[in-house]
DNA sequence: ATCATCTAGTGGTCTGACCACTTTTTGAAG
DNA sequence: CTTCAAAAAGTGGTCAGACCACTAGATGAT
């Protein structure tokens, strides 16, 4: 009869219970046994439910305060998921590779949506800016490329891709103008071409 | 003094069995009990961690028989995550939008990796087969453009986004020819906008 | 050799009991 | 009345033991 685990039915009440609620990030969820009681369910039960939407980083428990709603993050996810599938060696020419393709993405959309006031704070952060890094750079263009799910992918592959090139990104900064200069003329061509030289990368010939 | 909750180093330690005891996708792992005798924690505590792991679609476990280290797909993971990330309608639009730049991609990749070999299978079966989803194309494509990263994450959306437009796409066998055609010529001009035509994208014109 | 039955093993769930920690309440001293 | 330390209540963390439901393998009669 039972056909589905109860700590399943939990997680399923909990989702309900969050956004009929309205429940945001930082919110405090009832505790265990308020759970226990008003789901009419055993302690153990609500726990494992609670346990695995922790590991998942989508809640956060603090001993003798509560159990509150947390902002997504993969980090949990990525150590995880690592050694269950980063296994072969070619998994690591495919982060490469994926996190490129994504980066010109990202390029793309950028493209499209950005407007004079975008190219002006962009290059102006660039040139103002005395030190920063490849990843602040491009955590700037998916910004403007506003799209939260490429973001999400690219921070994932970004972790990933330091898990396994243990080394900083550093670059020359004529060559994230010369980036800018290419969105600015709203040039697919020129963008791809920057791009490709900054992470040298020769466009017809990449088989890594 | 026990810094580290309980369920997290019985996951730590799963993950290091697993790896040290080169346990496979099907393989079993030791039961509950066991697992608390061996590593002298409670049942309970044991169970958390195996919870925590059979909602991230890692473990399968049977009732009467045991638990099994299951192969990793998105499944569990997307319907979870979606309810607690997808809550804005901005969301629905990346997802539309992230799953046609990634099927670029990966159309892109396709394009250089493919030999004539792969065109003249490819051909033959959109030629042959009766009746094939979108889906089933695409798989194929991913397939010669040989990364499992963009496998993964392609499946993912996939189903995101057939959680959100529950109808199946349905095509011109004629369109997928043309898509052939482009990608045996080599081009990626033709290729993209082939592509677009497919889907009903027009390239410089896709605000959503 | 076959097949139904029994049994041991496994996951699923609940209860009650502590512990460690945090927040709130209480109440005495000023 | 205010202040502040002590007590109480609330919360997550963990464990042990008890049953239940189910599966697979052992048992035994035919």
């Amino acid at each position: 009869m039972t056909n589905t685990k109860v700590y399943l039915e939990i997680v399923k009440q909990l989702r309900e219970m969050i956004t009929i609620d309205g429940l945001k990030t930082g919110d405090k969820i009832p505790s265990e046994r308020e759970l226990s009681e008003r789901l009419n369910f055993g302690r153990s039960s609500v726990r494992e439910a609670l346990r695995a939407l922790e590991l998942l980083g989508l809640i956060e428990t603090r001993r003798g305060e509560g159990t509150f709603i947390r902002d997504f993050r993969g980090h949990q996810l990525v150590q995880l998921l690592s050694t269950f599938i980063l296994q072969d060696e070619r998994a690591k020419r495919d982060v490469f590779e994926t996190k490129n393709y994504l980066e010109m993405d990202c390029l793309r959309l950028a493209l499209k949506k950005m407007n004079d006031q975008n190219h002006a704070n962009l290059k102006d952060w660039v040139v103002k800016t005395d030190s920063f890094t490849d990843d602040e750079f491009f955590q700037r263009i998916i910004g403007t490329a506003d799209n939260h799910l490429f973001l999400r992918i690219w921070i994932i592959l970004k972790e990933y891709y330091y898990s396994l090139e243990a080394e900083d990104i550093v670059n020359k900064r004529e060559d994230y103008l010369l980036l800018c200069e290419a969105l600015a003329e709203k040039s697919e061509e020129k963008t791809i071409s920057a791009y490709c030289k900054l992470r040298n990368l020769s466009f017809f010939n990449d088989k890594y």
